[in-house]
DNA sequence: TTTCTAAATATTGTTTTCAACTTATGTTTC
DNA sequence: GAAACATAAGTTGAAAACAATATTTAGAAA
């Protein structure tokens, strides 16, 4: 039977903003207008500030008092140290997924990185982003460790905005998708050693595609987040 | 010059709600009323609610559309997945600690490991509680990594609530601070080794602390809230 | 007395309204 | 023409009002 899973207004439009990061299409520092949101998802500020607030705890958003939410923009420094925490707690729970995997799991993250394929070729840029993530969120849900899941979840979205922000512009993610069939295979075989090993230097590969020196411009808020 | 922190009402409302339950005043499954909490902190429900979605948000609280928010409430599996967390994070941070530490900082550990036995010997066990997991957001802070640290801060808060839950009633608290100083001692010597050894036998110990059999009684919302 | 039903009450979800603050605009003065 | 000030517009913060849902209570029937 389907379930047939209500989703309150601000969850909605929380995800739409969170897909929105993960697929890079919100440039860090937009202004995030409540009216305007109001506007663009039809439902009340209420609703919008309810999605602002939980943004804004995961640390996508900052929000100054009488001044407005923006997308957050991070320091050189501040980044660093998100991809250390990263590389830290990518590390524990793959070696945790290589205890806990199943021979469907592992067909389920081949599935992923097919699809992030077939977007590719596709033309949508965006949405290989969102699968790349979905494959590491897809790894936290093999370790079978929900709050670790959330830490790496909050971690991947917190990339995804540095990377949007500072990214070298065309850099060639095919290497990093073969780094993906690489860390399956190793996880199924329950090498925690080489999982571990291809992780921290998978995170480290990301880390190197970014250049402090980029900068990004705005775009129109509605443009980005009326379709979808 | 003194910083002038202008805080908001709902940060106000939440600080107070997440020092309760650190303090393990809020036993779990308490029902949080949005009227009566507007009432306890002589502000709107709009404000209460604002605080309610970040503490949700942080999992230790849980909202059921129509029906309300409760203090959370975890079964046994989830708690044993909530220490294992804890103890996987906790170990990478003390080991950045112990890179980074400066002898003034080994002094702050110290000194709050002091407050807590003074507190203790008061009979405040509430400060005493709170104290010692501040113990552990302080090693998170000289880790020198914000994500990791406010990792820290999650997991102390739920494993506080956990505590609460289960806790064997009158159980003695003084060889963990025992623990404490040794663990000052490792990570003052930059011996990570020793460190990191000592913290998963540290929150082990805590682990040996609760037994799953146990049940909490709530007490009047007011009460707890009121007075701090 | 017990159980079912319906009204009343209470609680939460959402919208609307008002107030406070910030930013932009325009005018005055030098 | 530039700087300083005052005014207006725009945006966010908070409270109150309204709507929808859940719970409790009271009463009637078995």
């Amino acid at each position: 039977m389907k379930s047939k899973k209500v989703i309150s207004l601000d969850e909605r439009v929380y995800q739409r903003v969170f897909d929105a990061i993960l697929e890079q299409r919100l440039p860090s520092g937009t202004k995030l207008n409540e009216a305007e949101l109001a506007r663009i998802f039809a439902v009340s500020r209420t609703v919008i500030r309810k999605a602002l607030v939980r943004l804004a705890h995961d640390g996508v958003v900052q929000t100054k008092k009488n001044k407005g939410t923006t997308l957050a923009s991070v320091t050189p420094q501040e980044a660093n140290a998100v991809f250390e925490a990263r590389r830290i707690t990518e590390a524990a729970v793959v070696k945790l997924a290589c205890q806990k995997i199943t021979a469907a799991d592992a067909g389920s993250l081949r599935q992923l990185i097919d699809n992030e394929l077939v977007a590719e070729s596709e033309g949508d840029h965006g949405k290989a982003l969102r699968l790349s993530g979905e494959f590491h969120f897809k790894i936290a849900d093999i370790a079978a460790n929900p709050l670790l899941a959330s830490f790496i979840r909050n971690l991947v979205s917190r990339i995804s905005l540095i990377v949007a922000q500072f990214e070298t512009a065309g850099a060639p993610l095919c290497h990093l998708q073969d780094e993906h069939y690489k860390l399956v295979n190793a996880i199924e075989a329950r090498d925690e050693g080489l999982a571990e090993t291809l992780m921290m230097v998978h995170v480290q590969h990301i880390e190197d595609k970014i250049d402090f020196y980029r900068v990004t411009e705005s775009l129109p808020l509605r443009e980005i987040l009326s379709n979808s």
